[in-house]
DNA sequence: CGGTAGACCTGACCGC
DNA sequence: TGCGGTCAGGTCTACC
């Protein structure tokens, strides 16, 4: 589901509610890919944030909470008023942090591809590529990054290796303002279509995060709020409609067998 | 190493 | 109403 915006709105979010509350208890309903860990009790969150798709929490006992929602995985709070009208969350609810006030944060994770990890402060990390919001991701970065690459575009662009927290929905959208196709070859990009690929990918990033993410299905801020983005997508989920820059029908490929969404006039 | 297909899961939706 | 096929904001592994 959630991509950099998501999860960035995400982790703002939890910032307000959790930072510097006690954490009582970490319990589990479902284990898969959740670790099982040996916590020192109570505890507390000194910082949240993000890496690449990534939400990080640091403790005041040493260790690191990494969340990693996949496609469907929600974090939900709860304070005691209210309880996020739950409907079915109940059913897919996959772990819960209780707070020594009472509120709850829940782990909802319909289609159980989410990963929840305690860390020693020493333990690494997955190794992920460069933040796409940093000033080292720039004309001269992406230019190196895929010298001599043969791989489709879009396919580097998902790279997490390569650059952090790009998916599906901003690759398209990203492609689509650089008016570059999503199968043309990373390493034949000149120095111009670079520099309009990097402006893009940091605009939409930062217009996506100022309008909370895109909702399409599962993703929900913490307060159970959905995004707004989705209202702005230019090319993902328009296959047959208009281009909005010259009115041609957009097409839908399979790019590493993802949908990919492009105008075949403009994007070039 | 690159490229690709399949695996991991559940649910929504569409056509018959 | 039911069945089968397809699709989904992600990532990892096996295999050519």
């Amino acid at each position: 589901m959630p991509e950099l915006p998501e999860v960035e709105t995400i982790v703002r979010g939890l910032r307000r509610r959790v930072l510097g509350k006690k954490l009582r208890r970490f319990s589990i309903s479902d284990k898969k890919r959740i670790s099982k860990p040996r916590l020192s009790l109570p505890l507390s969150f000194v910082s949240v944030g993000r890496r690449g798709k990534y939400i990080v929490c640091e403790t005041d006992k040493g260790m690191r909470c990494i969340v990693h929602l996949r496609m469907t995985g929600e974090l939900l709070f709860d304070d005691q008023a209210s309880n996020n009208n739950g409907k079915d969350i109940g059913k897919h609810e996959r772990a819960r942090f209780h707070f020594h006030d009472g509120s709850i944060l829940r782990f909802v994770d319909v289609r159980r591809f989410g990963t929840i990890n305690w860390l020693k402060n020493k333990e690494l990390l997955p190794r992920l590529g460069i933040e796409p919001l940093s000033s080292g991701f720039n004309v001269a970065f992406l230019m190196a990054a895929f010298k001599n690459s043969s791989r489709a575009i879009k396919l580097a662009l998902l790279d997490q290796h390569l650059v952090a927290g790009i998916g599906n929905i901003y690759a398209d959208e990203s492609l689509w303002l650089a008016k570059i196709k999503p199968l043309r070859k990373a390493g034949s990009l000149n120095k111009t279509e670079a520099a309009r690929l990097v402006a893009a990918i940091k605009k939409i990033l930062r217009e996506a995060i100022k309008q909370g993410g895109s909702t399409l299905r599962d993703y929900k801020r913490v307060d159970g709020s959905s995004g707004g983005y989705q209202e702005s997508h230019t090319v993902y989920g328009r296959e047959g409609e208009k281009c909005f820059r010259c009115g041609v029908k957009i097409k839908r490929i399979k790019v590493g067998g993802r949908s990919s969404f492009f105008c075949s006039k403009c994007q070039k």
